[in-house]
DNA sequence: CTGAAAGCGCTTACAG
DNA sequence: CTGAAAGCGCTTACAG
């Protein structure tokens, strides 16, 4: 179908193409008398114009489009909160956000070919080469996490595992065992919060954590029973998902928790609150981080200083579990 | 700062515009020299070059870019699943897709500004409204659900909802409760699945089921103990996390599950394994429907005909619920 | 108050 | 094998 463009609307109008985009796009301090306004956009209507953004942007020398990039694990409700908020937030100075399932580099790289994005927000951590490439095409990226190599990385890794290790070692626990992911697409998250876990334990005198993968999708009865049998008596999870997956394999093995075993998640997804108990967990300040992220896209458009990054106030959240 | 155009490239290689187009392109059937080759890539390395896509798709009249809208209440695993499938499916054919949280109507007119897509794939219904405006412009609207004026919309509701009650008839339950949703961005479905559920009562010569909504953020213990009380045996819940709720509740009321209380869901989400206890649930075809729509985007632009709906295949999981 | 014209960066027939 | 030129649809200084 051939498509209807602002020629199109003014032939049709008896007007010329500027008045045309004049009227369609409001621009200030120009004057065109209301009957004219009307008749454009009833004729823009009546022909069903649809304005090409490709062309648009290119006139404009920018687009309006921030592109968010998730990681390639499945992300859950705090997740969708943030892109929610961060929509909210930038549509509100006229920028658009998409969202871009990072899968492989092979694709990020086709994204160039789609889309030239005004900034590129980065949930998923991208490679050196990556930031590099889109930092060499003039695309603003702004993140929680830069790159992989980024000290801050490990820095909030770090942070959530130690605050699941005051919460347990308050509670008179020693000996504790980190319930890791087992999948591999977050084996570099995996590894710094133990690593977390570790030092935190090292620093409170208590002995080295003892660690094991745990699946989501299944009771992790073996693993918890072990775990009892050589004094274990709390559970730093990586996430509430693998938190669940304990808890199971606690009913599945007898154990009572949190008498036999105190189990610690991170999330405070909406699940936590229904599981058998309650599970205690660590809620990240995603309001604020989203917050964050949509002033860092703003700064670095209007050239100013990127915010610096909040106090992170990631807080327990004390349920039956722990 | 100033982005480096093919021209850019062309003048520091010494070669025409012509020739970085069909270089970079790959452009089958022009031959130019593998030395000419090599140096027009190098040179576009070294400058840091970035093609404008909205360039090139003014140009070529067409973009590679496919939206797919989602609905705006939390998704889960499933879409997650449903999105990577249609990513990997649609990008052999070039495509490139990038997901829109459905908001408000506000938001989706916005993304004409924003982008030209070549598709829009709908997980979320659309108004008939918003339905004509895009088919208008020309652009292709695939989707599981057209528009909540759909039928199809209705009658894939109420073969869920049928199923739920097949399983709890053939497992001897009469009284049978409805948890719904007390969402109120999902009463559209809500709606339809309790019709489903009525419906399918009635074609068994089942009382009429009663109904609340259950809110997935606590343990539905008052609603469970009035169900208990008046002779309901079994509920077929809105989703997963809808019938841990339903759970969580039955648990705080001293009933056992499935004794004193079938449940079942749909989703099959990962939290259904690890439930207390384990939860039976209805599976949707999610990899199916995902083929399906890739298909139908393909057919569209193909412009061949679209491909019909799948046989639905959605199938109860037994676990320990119901 | 309105219109003619330039130009954003690309691709691709066409001429050499 | 390579280059000059047209044109995609828009916006916006500029002239009237």
């Amino acid at each position: 179908m051939p498509s209807v463009t602002s020629a199109d609307v003014a032939r049709a109008a008896g007007v010329s193409r500027t008045t045309v985009s004049y009227v369609l796009n409001d621009t200030p301090g120009v004057s065109v008398s209301q009957a004219t306004r009307q008749h454009v956009r009833d004729t823009a209507a009546r022909l069903g114009y649809a304005p090409s953004a490709a062309a648009r942007t290119l006139r404009r020398g920018r687009s309006d489009l921030v592109v968010c990039v998730l990681p390639d694990w499945p992300t859950g409700p705090v997740v969708d909160l943030l892109l929610d908020h961060l929509t909210d937030v930038l549509a509100e100075r006229g920028l658009f956000v998409l969202v871009h399932h990072h899968r492989d580099s092979r694709a990020l790289t086709d994204l160039w070919r789609a889309v030239t994005p005004r900034a590129v927000v980065g949930l998923a951590p991208f490679t050196p080469d990556e930031a590099r490439a889109m930092a060499q095409a003039g695309i603003v990226v702004v993140g929680t996490v830069q790159t992989t190599d980024d000290d801050a990385f490990d820095r909030s890794q770090h942070d959530l595992a130690a605050l699941q290790v005051d919460h347990l070692a308050a509670r008179g626990h020693r000996r504790v065992a980190v319930a890791a992911t087992d999948d591999p697409r977050l084996a570099r998250f995996a590894q710094a919060r133990l690593a977390g876990v570790r030092d935190a334990c090292a620093a409170r005198s208590l002995p080295a954590p003892v660690s094991a993968p745990v699946p989501v999708d299944r009771p992790a009865t073996d693993v918890v029973r072990d775990w009892h049998e050589t004094g274990v008596t709390a559970v730093a999870a990586y996430n509430d998902e693998v938190a669940l997956a304990v808890l199971a394999g606690a009913r599945e093995a007898g154990l009572d928790v949190p008498a036999d075993l105190a189990v610690i998640g991170v999330d405070d997804s909406p699940a936590a609150r229904v599981s058998a108990p309650p599970l205690t967990t660590v809620a990240q300040p995603i309001l604020a981080q989203s917050d964050h992220l949509a002033a860092g896209v703003l700064a670095a458009i209007d050239g100013t200083a990127a915010p610096s990054w909040p106090a992170d106030p990631a807080v327990v959240v004390v349920r039956g579990s722990a």
